[in-house]
RNA sequence: GCCCCUGUGGCGGAAUGGUAGACGCGACAGACUCAAAAUCUGUUGUCCGCAAGGGCGUGCUGGUUCGAGUCCGGCCAGGGGCACCA
């Protein structure tokens, strides 16, 4: 070691320095929003959690990225909100009560406790004094009283729908205690059972919901195409065939179809099974009967339904068709009409869908070809193993032959409609949202049942009402339900004994409308302080996984045209931009025996993985998503300790785009250590001949210049890029930067104040992901104030702009040479530049191009 | 089955229809060192060639274009979503 090399002597410690700021931060409370008129807001919020215990570096994503965001707009001048909470209410919390004697409460607050200590070492820069639980009943008794708003307008209502039912214990099953049909603790076969149920009357809003989609013009289209397909609407028909007899009191079938233009091509009638027309007839056909039994058992899933075999059961009715009262319809019951989907009953037309046409093969049905593909004889045209879906004229179809599909519909619609037996339709997709859950850890539903008055609400004056402590999980059910005093209070109407509602709402209402919540957290009197939602609302950035792309954010689109009908707030959408982040992955280790092993458990020697400090070999698996089963997880205090928290918020912005999913490596961790240290040490290295504060960097020429080029370069670029959510482009500009400050020699004539600016610049970039480091560096070059409240840098554009740029040279489109040149220059200069080159007077060999295209400062393209 | 997304070096990935492989990781070589670590410098798609240079290259296959990783058609592979969408 020398004395002369000062590289020897610095070296950056991340762990104390990160420490101190963090403190400092906290102490001076800078990141606590106040609303301020006079500036632009800007709203980020990453999706809350589920406080399931610990958090590992894979969740730390999501939260790095939304800070990213919020330190930069803060920088650029913004009005900075952003809060955090916790969606507390939840199923595994009675699971940890079930099966560890912990209270849901005591298990939930603990989490809480643990995790929010873990994000404090990410430093993240959230406002704190916003934080709730939406486990407190100070934020529940909000939801209640909306709840109870939106039945008095008619958006919450009750009526019977399915639940899975497990018969041994007793108990309502979440589709994720379902497997394989069977309940995930008894085992017994799940069944069906009607309960009455409390919805929200989402499809009252089911047209605006589609159409305004359109006006998200900052959201992934992928998550758009998903919700529009979720909400599907579709224009058809809803008609009835007359039965020929009836085995109950209807004289009629009615069907829902997109298609009625094809009706002349349709050869059977389709019901489902739990169709009352089907019920009345298994009354008197056993087979049916178990039949619809059979239906009635098979798993209820899309892909499940879609993939199963298409089966039927010809029930003996006859359907007349609506346009031929000689003609008459065999009416099957089949596994792939559902009930809860237009009426319950198609008609089908084999010809023209694919499904129709493997049940008609099936069963033995006529194929009838109506639409006829250009080109095609009407009379020969036939149909084989696939259906013909596409375009065509109409044929065989009495008074339709010869329109095109659009027009032979409307008429179909308006000759349906002259018989008086049906009319246009539009359907969706979309249906009422549940809320009833048959659970404790949730917010109860603010309703007293009275067996004179019926539901009643409890009175506004009564709210919150609170989950009783005293509760067992050690019997299976609902502990509210057999809470020995809980449920009887008298009446709020008439004061006759009576009892609470003792379901729960779906703990997606708690998280639909907690970003307004954040607002103001404050009033105990009423959900929201309008002038806060005003000011605040929508949210600019919210970012989360793409597995909520369909309900949550349905279901809090939905809750906020609610929140406007009962007047809390004044908007319809709740997030202006919607950015969805991929996964964290890891690589995974199993030992000999199968177990795994976590990243702590393993060295690498040799390119082969052991069980550490012994020779046992260790079975190396595919990066997977970060998870605690696999042991594959990275906890965020163990790289704090170590690398500092930096080096871990850099590697996550750095490696991968952020929508995809990035796997967490130790190299890459290196790597980004690497660049703290390297940033810290040519700091330091550049210090002695940096200008004074404030000296101006004007008038800098040759390599100066250059690098001060570079500087308002990467400025320009990496402003574009975190606009646009591109870290790991921005991260890879920075990197130019660094490289750029490493190969310039810091003792240069005249290079101190472009010195000061390049290091003052490159610090102020890294701030919103390097904050820690960013600081100490920020102090080191002089500054009593903190980088939290320096500005953003702005890059001149005169520096940006190159004055002289290199062309590509092509000929016949192959890349022949290249040439520099001035900027802008005319067309006609710069082919006769290229066509002094050698290489392309050697390829012309004394003869003129054809074609010459010149794409301005970009390429020529000889054509010969 | 339907809807959506993604296929680029050894790896993660760059690239408004205009020089494919920026930047990082890894690897190799060198400098410094007694040695190592750290750091620095250089090389690194592939094939032919001493070199200059050239051929081939973005899952496959057609097409549009002066020019295609990028646009269009048809395939193949991987991933995600799904509540028979009538």
């Amino acid at each position: 070691m020398t004395e002369t090399d000062p590289r020897m002597h610095v070296r950056y410690d991340a762990a104390a320095a990160e420490a101190r700021w963090r403190a400092r931060w906290k102490e001076e409370d800078v990141f606590r929003a106040r609303i301020d008129a006079s500036r632009p807001k800007y709203y980020v919020l990453e999706m809350f959690p589920y406080p399931s215990g610990k958090i590992h570096i894979g969740h730390g994503r999501n939260y790095v990225m939304g800070d990213v965001i919020a330190r930069y707009k803060r920088m650029a001048g913004f009005n900075v909100l952003h809060p955090f909470g916790w969606d507390a209410f939840g199923l595994p919390a009675e699971n940890a009560a079930a099966e560890r004697g912990v209270h849901p409460k005591g298990w939930t607050y603990e989490n809480i406790a643990a995790m929010k200590e873990q994000l404090d070492l990410l430093g993240l820069s959230l406002d704190w004094s916003r934080e709730f639980a939406t486990c407190d009943p100070a934020y529940y008794r909000h939801q209640q009283r909306m709840f109870l708003d939106f039945l008095r307008l008619g958006l919450a209502y009750r009526k019977e729908s399915a639940v899975n039912w497990d018969p041994v214990d007793m108990t309502v099953l979440a589709n994720e205690q379902v497997i394989d049909g069977l309940g995930w603790r008894s085992g017994a076969p799940v069944e069906k059972k009607m309960l009455t149920q409390w919805f929200f009357r989402i499809t009252a809003f089911a047209d605006d919901l589609l159409n305004d989609l359109k006006s998200l013009d900052r959201w992934p289209d992928k998550v758009r195409a998903m919700q529009a397909n979720w909400i599907g609407r579709s224009e058809g028909a809803s008609f009835r065939f007359a039965l020929a007899a009836s085995p109950g009191d209807d004289e009629t079938v009615e069907v829902y179809s997109t298609r009625p233009d094809t009706l002349f091509g349709a050869s059977f009638i389709a019901i489902a099974a739990d169709h009352p027309l089907a019920r009345a007839a298994a009354r008197t056909d056993p087979a049916l009967a178990a039949f619809i039994e059979q239906c009635g058992r098979t798993a209820t899933t899309e892909a499940a339904i879609e993939t199963a075999e298409k089966l039927g059961f010809d029930t003996g009715l006859r359907a007349v068709h609506p346009f031929d009262t000689n003609w008459s319809l065999p009416v099957y019951v089949a596994n792939f009409v559902l009930m809860d989907y237009g009426t319950g009953a198609i008609f089908g037309c084999p010809a023209h869908d694919q499904r129709d046409l493997e049940f008609a093969r099936k069963y033995g049905l006529p194929v009838k070809p109506v639409v006829i593909p250009p080109g095609e004889d009407a009379d020969a045209f036939m149909i084989g193993s696939e259906a013909y879906t596409g375009e065509g004229r109409m044929a065989h179809s009495a008074f339709l032959d010869g329109l095109d599909a659009t027009a032979a519909k409307a008429r179909a619609i308006e000759a349906l409609e002259r018989l008086g037996v049906g009319a246009r339709q539009v359907n969706w997709r979309l249906r009422d949202w549940g809320v009833s859950r048959q659970r404790y850890w949730g917010c109860p539903i603010p309703i007293v049942h009275c067996d004179a008055c019926g539901p009643v609400p409890v009175p506004l004056a009564d709210l919150p009402v609170t989950l009783p402590e005293d509760v067992t999980f050690d019997a299976p059910g609902n502990p509210l339900d057999r809470h020995p005093t809980w449920k009887h209070v008298p009446c709020p109407s008439c004061g006759a004994a009576a009892r609470r509602e003792t379901d729960t709402m779906d703990t997606f209402v708690d998280s639909s409308w907690y970003f307004a919540r954040f607002c103001d957290a404050s009033p105990a009197d009423r959900p929201t302080d309008l002038a806060a939602t005003d000011y605040w609302l929508p949210v600019d950035q919210y970012i989360g996984g793409i597995e909520h792309a369909i309900l949550h954010l349905l279901y809090a689109r939905f809750f906020v045209r609610a929140m406007k009908a009962a007047g809390h707030l004044h908007i319809s959408e709740p997030f202006a931009g919607l950015f969805t982040q991929g996964m964290i992955t890891h690589e995974t280790y199993r030992d000999a025996n199968g177990r795994w092993l976590s990243p702590e458990e393993i060295e690498k020697r040799d390119g082969l993985v052991f069980t550490r400090g012994s020779n046992a070999p260790v079975t190396l698996g595919p990066p997977e998503k970060m998870s605690k089963s696999k042991k594959n997880v990275v906890p965020p205090e163990e790289i704090a300790a170590t690398y500092g928290v930096d080096c871990a918020r850099w590697f996550l912005m750095s490696d991968s785009p952020p929508e995809r999913d990035s796997e967490w490596t130790q190299a890459g961790v290196d790597g980004a250590a690497r660049l703290v240290q390297r940033i810290w040490r040519l700091l330091n290295d550049a210090l002695p001949h940096m200008a004074e504060k404030g000296a101006s960097a004007e008038g800098a020429q040759g390599v100066v210049l250059e690098l001060r080029r570079i500087v308002h370069r990467t400025v320009h670029e990496l402003t574009q890029d975190l606009e646009q959510f591109r870290f790991n482009r921005g991260v890879a500009r920075l990197y130019e930067l660094v490289n750029a400050l490493g190969a310039f020699d810091a003792r240069t004539q005249g290079a101190g104040a472009v010195l000061r600016e390049a290091y003052e610049t490159l610090v102020l970039l890294v701030a919103p992901m390097m904050p820690h480091l960013a600081e100490e560096a920020w102090a080191l070059l002089g500054h009593d104030a903190m980088v939290v409240h320096a500005a953003w840098p702005k890059a001149l554009p005169e520096l940006v702009a190159q004055d002289t740029v290199t062309l590509a040279v092509q000929i016949n489109g192959k890349r022949r040479d290249e040439i520099a040149l001035k900027k802008d220059l005319a067309a006609a200069e710069v082919e006769a530049a290229v066509l002094a080159l050698d290489a392309v007077k050697r390829a012309l060999a004394g003869g003129r191009p054809k074609k010459v295209i010149v794409v301005p400062n970009r390429i020529v393209n000889l054509v010969v």
